[in-house]
DNA sequence: CTGAAAGCGCTTACAG
DNA sequence: CTGAAAGCGCTTACAG
């Protein structure tokens, strides 16, 4: 049988609410009293029971992670590793975070994931593109959330969010400086709000540099009103400099889509980075492993777990504060698909 | 405020222990009143306080998840596709479970996940290689658990495991009837027992059909003894060309190293699958974007989480019974990296 | 088939 | 600075 602060309480002569309050470092206790019972506490190996103290707090300690199933299921590890770094940062508060997945076609009153139906979470991070209603059905339910990598126009959300202009701005700098001249774009669907401030970035770094003549735009880049994919870069790729051969660079809306685009360049023959550049964005973990390696927009993801944790903390501290938006800035690593 | 037990009782003008016995469907209840209960449930929204629950039952409703950090962080997305095939599984059962990973060099004292050193998890799954004093650990503590993929020579543990022999087998004597003559293997470390099967069901086949003659294998595989890789594949298949030009199929440890298999094998001129067939093994989400697309062995993986739910389901609420291992069966995929 | 009561292990005002 | 007591919301023998 597990010690309980009873057992502790007893052995070192005190009543069980000495022992509650060393335990939760409140009030005050005499220094020599607390020594004692952490000792004894120690000696005991004593680990508070969880659920009595959730039951007596009416906290539940646990923090939900909902991402789409999709963004799971497949080739994007990013929202994983945003996982990761909650879960460091959540491990110095003792909470616990559930992960889960929702589908795409999301009903709140079908498909609520467990932990909000049983109320078993005090917060929940909510991961990328998710399902609007249930944004809507957190907002209405007061539950404090954040939104990370994502946020709906028009609405203003707690929320940690990706540099993502001013990484693509650099990226597209970088290249231009280069002494590349015809700069595509290739991309996925604009509900993305990150892919929407990546091409701004892109757009924005060549009218700096006076790049943008006549049907320049429209003649450079390729999107496709769909999920982000290696197969979009490739097709991209290859209409691309069928449309215009002289491009000399690609900046990417991500590395998924990036080496797509690498494959498609290899096709038609062109070298990277001597005729082509190649530069992606987020650094996923195949990055470094593509041949050529690519050149990219470093994210650091663990970090924008521990800011997401830590921005939810304070929201579940203090529910009525105004909402925010934390924007984590990025770094460009020069690899081999561009110098 | 939420409603309580109380709360139900009383507008049903019973007692909380008929409401209870309604509640965890033990016991008789009048039908009529059971009846009653549910409907005024349904309309006051009654949701059971889990932590209240919890701390009258001595349960925690928790499952523990570790798998190693690098197998989370890096390419393999394979434990996480098992994990959600746990997830949906602890659905029904009201289970939450905690991921977690632990690092390569783990010690109990340091290192142990918090939901193992506070008691929180009432079982744990163990996903692919895990650190073995981890395993000694939770053996010692008595808690139950399951390895995944994984298991260690000479233990008997509870364990789940993939049909790695056979799905070796199976895709060797497929490259075989095709009329395959030199057949390589391209693998990285033994110490994990599914890639020793793998290479095992890669000989045995050969044996079968009377392929092996003199150094055939020690000219055809390669192996080196660190975790897989694409890099790994590459380096593979490079050398193997150049010691056996006349190989006409490669059989990979995994998907991973496949894909490095591919780019070697492009890099030297020859053709896939005219002059060189390849085939995987784990169909990672990867796998069917490769050019070619690549055959490989679909490993299902959310059965996997499923069958290792279940079974830590019987461990736990019959934790003397015997320890049993479970076989996954896998099937043969074929794309276009063979024929 | 149903109720009264004790108990799970903690926290938190409230006294002192 | 510390103790006694009530309370968190549920479950579970035990009576009846």
């Amino acid at each position: 049988m597990a010690a309980t602060i009873k057992d502790i309480a007893k052995k070192a002569g005190v009543s069980m609410s000495t022992v509650s309050l060393v335990l939760n470092r409140k009030g005050y206790v005499a220094s020599e009293t607390k020594q004692r019972i952490l000792s004894i506490m120690q000696q005991m190996d004593y680990k508070p029971l969880r659920s009595a103290r959730k039951l007596a707090t009416q906290k539940t300690g646990n923090i939900g992670y909902i991402l789409w199933e999709g963004h799971f299921s497949e080739v994007e590890m990013f929202y994983s590793q945003v996982f990761l770094g909650m879960e460091y940062a959540a491990r110095k508060n003792d909470h616990y975070i559930l992960l889960t997945t929702v589908k795409e076609e999301f009903d709140p009153k079908e498909n609520l994931p467990r932990f909000l139906r049983y109320n078993d979470v005090d917060g929940v991070a909510l991961a990328g593109r998710v399902p609007h209603a249930l944004i809507e059905y957190l907002d209405n339910q007061q539950l404090p959330f954040v939104l990370i990598d994502y946020e709906l126009p028009g609405k203003n959300y707690n929320c940690v969010k990706i540099d993502n202009y001013n990484g693509a701005f650099r990226a597209v700098e970088n290249l231009i400086n280069a002494g590349r001249k015809q700069i595509a774009f290739v991309g996925g669907t604009f509900i993305h709000p990150s892919i929407k401030d990546r091409y701004r970035g892109y757009k924005e770094a060549l009218e700096k540099y006076n790049l943008i003549h006549n049907d320049y735009l429209k003649k450079n880049s390729y999107c496709e009103d769909v999920e982000t994919s290696r197969a979009i870069g490739e097709k991209g790729a290859t209409k691309l400099l069928k449309k215009n051969p002289a491009i000399d660079a690609v900046f990417c809306c991500n590395d998924t889509t990036a080496m797509g685009v690498i494959s498609g360049i290899q096709k038609s023959g062109k070298r990277i980075p001597q005729d082509i550049a190649v530069i992606g964005f987020d650094d996923i973990p195949p990055a470094k492993f593509n041949s050529p390696k690519l050149s990219t927009i470093q994210v650091p993801k663990l970090d924008i777990g521990k800011e997401a944790y830590k921005l939810l903390c304070e929201i579940m501290n203090n529910p009525s504060r105004a909402p925010q938006t934390r924007t984590i800035s990025v770094d460009l690593i020069v690899r081999e698909s561009s110098y």
